[in-house]
DNA sequence: CAAGAGATCATCT
DNA sequence: GATGATCTCTTGA
């Protein structure tokens, strides 16, 4: 059953932990990606230093001040692209991280896109995935309650995870130890370094 | 195995 | 002109 836009206009913390264990679909050219999400990162809003959004509406962070259920992709480090779920209502500006997701369908195509073979390292962090699905900036405010980009909860109840504090935030003060990374436990397909 | 550097660019000051 | 929600490779023990 896909995920529809009531989903995303929970709290950003309710959407992060439920994010794990559904699958991040991408149709793309002849090949369907499928991942398992394993780890999310939640955002929570102008006032969480480490959110993007912290620092005013801008032309980037413009997606995240739309309506929930919108791709946030951007750029960093001048490599990788990150992909995010916008959650909450319009105006309030917060996203969740999709860190890492276990690779179900599509594995070649992702082998292909990331030119390595080793399963767990296919889509074991956020620019991986990105590599992986072939998630690019073109996304960025795509409608993920749409055809090509979208999740899916496939039954089963909430895997058991661990919460801690996310990751490369060093910066964000007060914010940067606070439990809001959120990672399967035991999952062999987490973010690795 | 741990630590460090380099790659490379959009965005903001 | 600086920097970052990263990854990979190289180095050294």
């Amino acid at each position: 059953m896909k995920l529809s836009r009531p989903f995303y206009e929970q709290s950003t913390i309710d959407v992060a932990k439920q994010l794990l264990g559904k699958f991040l679909i991408h149709r793309h050219a002849d090949a369907t990606l499928v991942g398992r999400i394993v780890e999310t990162e939640a955002y929570l809003g102008p006032h969480d230093l480490a959110c993007h959004a912290a620092k005013g509406r801008t032309k980037r962070t413009d997606v995240m001040f739309g309506a929930a259920g919108h791709a946030y992709v951007y750029f960093i480090y001048g490599f990788y692209n990150m992909l995010n779920l916008v959650t909450e209502a319009k105006d309030y500006p917060a996203a969740v991280l999709i860190r890492a997701v276990e690779p179900v369908r599509g594995i070649e195509q992702m082998k292909q896109n990331r030119k390595n073979e080793l399963l767990h390292h296919l889509a074991s962090g956020p620019g991986k995935l990105c590599q992986a699905f072939a998630i690019d900036r073109s996304l960025n405010g795509a409608d993920v309650c749409g055809k090509v980009l979208y999740l899916e909860d496939q039954g089963g109840s909430m895997p058991k995870f661990d919460a801690t504090p996310r990751i490369g935030v060093d910066y964000a003060a007060q914010w940067k130890d606070k439990p809001l990374r959120f990672v399967v436990r035991d999952s062999k397909f987490v973010s690795q370094r």
